[in-house]
DNA sequence: ACAAGTCAACTAGTCGACAAGTACGATTTG
DNA sequence: CAAATCGTACTTGTCGACTAGTTGACTTGT
């Protein structure tokens, strides 16, 4: 028992308007899925995890519709439910769609500024950022909010949703990735390095900026593939 | 009974590896709802459908579910499915996420050079749009394989998936254009300067080309919620 | 006539059983 | 002894019945 993992339960995909019961479900396998208790290529039976769930299978059967969807598991019919390998082609694409996305968001923010509730949000999370410099799970956290006060702060509805999808994937790696992260002071000087452009009104600086802040997680997804290759799957 | 509607049957969102029942329902009420033969707020019930389908209400529920996903439908716990508005929200958050992605690709693609085939494939689906342009649906086919080539030639799996998943709220609307779309000459020279500015490597003229088409788009949906306010929620 | 309360007819959510299909091991057969 | 076949025990897919909750019309009392 991790009780650490908790700090991963700061998305949740799954809202109100679910039933209870397939939300319950449904985070706790989540749960265990980005924090590898369940492996890939791991089987999940429906009818066990009915049994562990206490229900019967159709709570169970429309959250693993649900997690096939998040790209957690495969169903194959008549065959079996198995929790996927981490695919480094969906990382690319996640990288890919979260680095377009933030770019023109900052280019954006640059240009038209940023709300004063906003700009200060962002204060307060690199701030956390700091205070958790020694908390690898606070750090991370803490960059969640960085990125979603980002994102939410140039006012299009339900914008960060789309980035929380393709985050799915990268929750995993970054599990995997939290004894090898990079060090705080780089991603915070990083952080503020954007804000400072926003600040400035310098869209291109910001552009640049958000470049290097991605590429620095593509180098740290490069090193895990090679030492977890059962778990990563290489189809990029 | 429209028959010209099969247009828009080109998008398949839902793959091989989901039951063909529920793939079957989904797929008929998706056509509905984006011909809009099911209109906004109207009710859709589990055991009618199911009549209606011949099957039991299993696969009717996982094909709404996933219809609520895509934000076609509501399902109010206890109470009912009803067809969602057209949302401006999410035309706005589908447009900028477009916008986003599209420009990543074309300055990649004025970058780093587009493989052979997707280049001819750009310069086919721009024949084919010279071709229809007395066919509004045709058109529309034309050019969603225009972009799509544009997407996929930049060998990132599973990206148009993105779009695609964002373009369903388009689709609604699209479809109630219609009768009013942009001149066919206008949309295909936009196309061009895409084209043009990647072969000459211009990056930058790429961003402004499909920045200018993009804009395009949002002229239409801006007389349409003058024009059909109770189909078209106003929640920007 | 009107208002409060009751009830019947819906809804989606859940359940347990069965159908259809697959995988793998035991058994039979060459 | 090897190989093909059959059987069994799984899997997900589908089904019809039941549960819980909501709504709105109707009844009933004032």
């Amino acid at each position: 028992m991790r009780g650490n993992a908790m700090a991963f339960t700061t998305s949740v995909p799954l809202d109100a308007r679910h039933p209870p019961t397939v939300r319950s479900i449904h985070a706790q396998l989540r749960q265990d899925l980005v924090t590898l208790r369940l492996r890939p290529t791991q089987r999940l039976s429906e009818n066990e995890l009915a049994l562990r769930f206490g229900t019967s299978r159709a709570p169970v059967r429309e959250a693993l519709i649900r997690l096939a969807d998040e790209g957690f598991i495969e169903i194959q019919p008549q065959r079996g439910s198995f929790v996927t390998r981490i695919s480094l082609g969906a990382m690319r694409r996640a990288r890919f769609v979260r680095e377009a996305i933030e770019i023109s968001v900052v280019r954006k923010a640059a240009t038209e500024g940023l709300a004063a509730p906003f700009r200060a949000s962002l204060d307060q999370a690199m701030a956390e950022q700091e205070k958790a410099r020694d908390d690898a799970e606070g750090f991370t956290v803490a960059d969640d909010a960085f990125h979603r006060t980002l994102v939410e702060g140039i006012g299009i509805t339900q914008l960060w949703a789309v980035l929380e999808r393709e985050k799915a994937q990268f929750d995993r790696v970054r599990f995997l990735s939290l004894p090898h992260t990079t060090p705080v002071d780089v991603l915070v000087d990083q952080h503020r390095a954007i804000v400072n452009a926003i600040d400035k009104r310098d869209a291109d600086a910001a552009e640049a900026a958000i470049r290097a802040h991605m590429s620095e997680v593509l180098k740290i997804t490069q090193k895990l593939t090679e030492r977890y290759p059962d778990l990563i799957l290489d189809d990029a």
